[in-house]
DNA sequence: CTAGCCTATGGGAGCGCTCCCAAACTACCA
DNA sequence: TGGTAGTTTGGGAGCGCTCCCATAGGCTAG
C-alpha cells in the first residue's frame, strides 16, 4: 500500500484487460462487458487503486476542483460565523459531487488581479464561487474575460447577468417590517448596512417597502452602519439621541449586538423601551440579553446551492445566467417584544 | 488572452530558446545566461504565460497544494469564529508560499477513511494540516501509513511523535490561576473542556498546577463542559448550587458566555459576586456584559505557523518531529473583577 | 596547442491519464 | 452466404511539463 503507485496499465495487466478498459470502468462508461467490469472492479478493490488526479487533469483538461474566492477579506470578515457556515455548506456539496474545494483569499485589493496568475492561468480549477464582492468589483469582469465558469454568492451588480445564489434579503427585511407592524409598533427606525453592498441595499429597500405597505413611520430615523458591532452601537446611540423610535430594524446581528449595548448604556431596556429586529440569525439565542429576534438567512444552504449550480454550469447543463434566491425565516425571540405584546404562541 | 493556452515550447519559440531554457527561467534555475533570461522574461510578461499546474504535478510529482483536513466537523464547530480564524491564518501563509489550500471536511467518522481514497490516493496534495483530532483518532495513523507529510494543529496524542503547532494551553491556564490569585481570590472553581481533547486536558492541568502553586483552593469545584454555551450555563448553575466559589476559570469563551448567563439567572452579578476568567479570547469585549477576561490563544498565528512548518516538512528541511507551542496572552477585562480589586493600570 | 573543465543549451523520454480510431467479434437480415 | 450494424476491446497519440543526458562553446592550465 505504501509501495509505488499503480497505474491504469498495471491494473489492466492484473485484470487481463487493457488500459482503456480499466479507464472505462473507472469512469463508469457503458460499453464494457459485465465480465470485464467485474474483474477490473475486483482488482481495483484489492489494490486500492485511485486514478492520479494530475494525470487526469492534464489529459482531460478538467481538474475536479472548484475554488472559493474571497476578495479583500479583511480579517474582521472572519470574526463572525458567516464564512465558516458558508464554507461548511459549500464543502458539503462539493464533497458529495466528488470534487475538491480550494480556497483563495485575497487580502488586499491589489492581490485581486492575482486571480488570473494564481488561479485561472495555472488551470487550477474548473470554476469558482465568488463571494463578498463589492459593487464595481473588477473580479467578475476578470473571470468573464477569462471564460472561467463562476457563481456569485450574493446578488451581482445589476446590468451584468451572472449565475448567482442569494438569500432573500429584500423579502426578509420586508418580513421584519410586517412583524413590527403586527406587534403594534408605528414609529420605527433602521440601522442599515453599507450602501455599497447589495445585501445592504436590498435589506434597506425591503424594509422601506414593507414599512410603507404596512403603515410604519420611519421619517429620517435611518443611520448607516458598517456591519461592525461598534457601528451598530454608535448608530443606535444616534437614534436614541434624537426622537426615540419604538422599534428599530438592524440590518445585521453584529450591528444589533452593538445596538443592544447602546440601549443598555442609555439606561433603557430592550424590548420594553425599544424593540429590535435584526438580520442574519447567526447569533445563538442565549448569546445576548435579550435574545435577538432575527431574520435568519440560510447561509449553509446558499453555499450548497452555489456549489451545485457551479457544477451545472461547468458541465454545461446550465448555460443561461440565473439567480436563485433562498427564503429567509423570521426567528421570533425576545428583542422584538412579541412576548410583551401578545400571548406567547 | 482568451485564446488557446500557451505552452513552454511556444514561449521558447517566441524567445528564440528551447523549452528547457524557458523552464529554467520559470523555475528560477541558476544556469541561464542573463541575456536568455531577459528575453524569456519579457515574452512571459507580454503573453501572461503561466505554467500549467496539472502538467507540472504530473511530471514533477509535486502539486503545490496543501490540504486542511477537518475530521468529524459537526456543524457546531463552525458556529464559533475559531475555524474562520484558523483558515485565515493558514491561507495567509500558503498564499505567501505560492501554494494553494484545499479543504477537506469530513462530517462523519465513517468518512475519515476517505482520506486515502479522496486525498492521498489521487495525489491531490503535497501534505496536509490536520485539526480537531480526537484522542485515538485513526486519521493520524492513516496519514503516517501513507507517508503523507502532515502537521497537527493542537497537541497530538502522547506517544506518537508528530509535527505539531499548538497554543500554550497549559501555560495560559496557569496564567489564569496566577491572575486570580493576584486579585486576592482564594476559593475558586473550574469549568473544564472535555477530557478527551488535548486542549481540555492541558487547560485543566495548567490551571490545577497554577492553582496549587499560588495557593488557590479548588476542592471539588470542578465541572466538565462540552465546549457549548449550554454546557457552560449548566456547569455554572451546578457550581452555584453547592458552595459558591469567589472566582471560576472557564476553559473556553463559549462556555464562559453560558456561565455568565447562569450567574445572571441566579440573581448574582459578575464580577461582584463571582469572578470569571475564560480561555480563547475570541469574543469581542463588547459582546458580553461584563466583558470577558480571557486567555487569548493566537489562532491565526497557529495556522500560519502550521502552514510554514508543513512546507518545511515537505521540502525535507525538517525531518524530525517537533512541536511548536505559541504563547497565549491574558486579556484583562471586566469579568475577573480587576477593576474592583485594584486601581486600573 | 590541446586536454580538461565548467557553464549554457537543446532535446529525448516519460509522468498517467483521456480521446479517438481501428480491429475483432457478435448478431441479424437479406 | 455475404453484408451490415452494433458492441466491446486495444493501442496510438498527445496533454505540458520536469528530469536527465548529450553537446556546444568558452575558459584555464599544462
Amino acid at each position: 500500500m505504501t509501495d509505488r503507485r499503480l497505474n491504469l496499465e498495471e491494473i489492466g495487466r492484473m485484470a487481463g484487460v487493457s488500459r482503456s478498459t480499466v479507464s472505462r470502468v473507472v469512469n463508469g462508461a457503458e460499453n464494457v462487458s459485465d465480465e470485464a467490469r467485474a474483474r477490473v472492479e475486483s482488482v481495483i478493490a484489492a489494490t486500492g487503486y485511485r486514478p492520479h488526479a494530475a494525470a487526469r487533469s492534464l489529459a482531460s483538461n478538467r481538474t475536479g476542483v472548484v475554488g472559493l474566492v474571497i476578495p479583500s477579506a479583511v480579517e474582521s470578515l472572519f470574526a463572525d460565523p458567516y464564512f465558516g457556515r458558508l464554507i461548511y455548506g459549500i464543502s458539503t456539496a462539493t464533497y458529495q459531487l466528488g470534487k475538491t474545494l480550494s480556497l483563495f483569499i485575497f487580502k488586499e485589493e491589489s492581490e485581486e488581479d492575482a486571480i488570473y496568475s494564481r488561479v485561472v492561468g495555472p488551470g487550477l480549477v474548473d470554476g469558482v464561487i465568488v463571494t463578498a464582492t463589492r459593487m464595481g468589483d473588477s473580479l467578475i469582469q476578470n473571470l468573464t474575460d477569462a471564460e472561467m465558469p463562476f457563481v456569485v454568492v450574493g446578488r451581482p451588480d445589476a446590468g451584468r447577468p451572472a449565475f448567482s445564489v442569494d438569500a432573500d434579503n429584500r423579502g426578509g427585511a420586508r418580513t421584519a417590517a410586517e412583524h413590527l407592524a403586527s406587534l403594534g409598533y408605528r414609529e420605527v427606525g433602521m440601522i442599515t448596512a453599507p450602501s455599497n453592498t447589495t445585501a445592504g441595499i436590498d435589506r434597506r429597500a425591503g424594509f422601506l417597502d414593507g414599512a410603507s405597505d404596512v403603515g410604519l413611520s420611519i421619517d429620517n430615523r435611518i443611520v448607516e452602519g458598517d456591519w461592525s458591532e461598534r457601528s451598530g452601537r454608535e448608530a443606535m446611540a444616534q437614534l436614541l439621541s434624537s426622537s426615540r423610535p419604538e422599534a428599530v430594524f438592524v440590518a445585521s446581528d453584529r450591528m444589533a449586538t452593538g445596538a443592544l449595548r447602546a440601549i443598555r448604556e442609555a439606561g433603557l431596556v430592550c424590548p420594553d423601551d425599544i424593540a429590535l429586529v435584526s438580520f442574519d440569525g447567526l447569533v445563538p439565542p442565549d448569546h445576548t440579553v435579550p435574545s435577538l429576534t432575527s431574520v435568519a438567512q440560510p447561509v449553509a444552504e446558499v453555499g450548497t446551492e452555489a456549489a451545485n449550480m457551479l457544477d451545472a454550469v461547468i458541465t454545461g447543463e446550465l448555460d443561461t445566467p440565473e439567480s436563485v434566491v433562498l427564503p429567509t425565516r423570521l426567528l421570533v425571540r425576545e428583542s422584538c417584544g412579541a412576548a410583551l405584546r401578545k400571548p406567547a404562541t
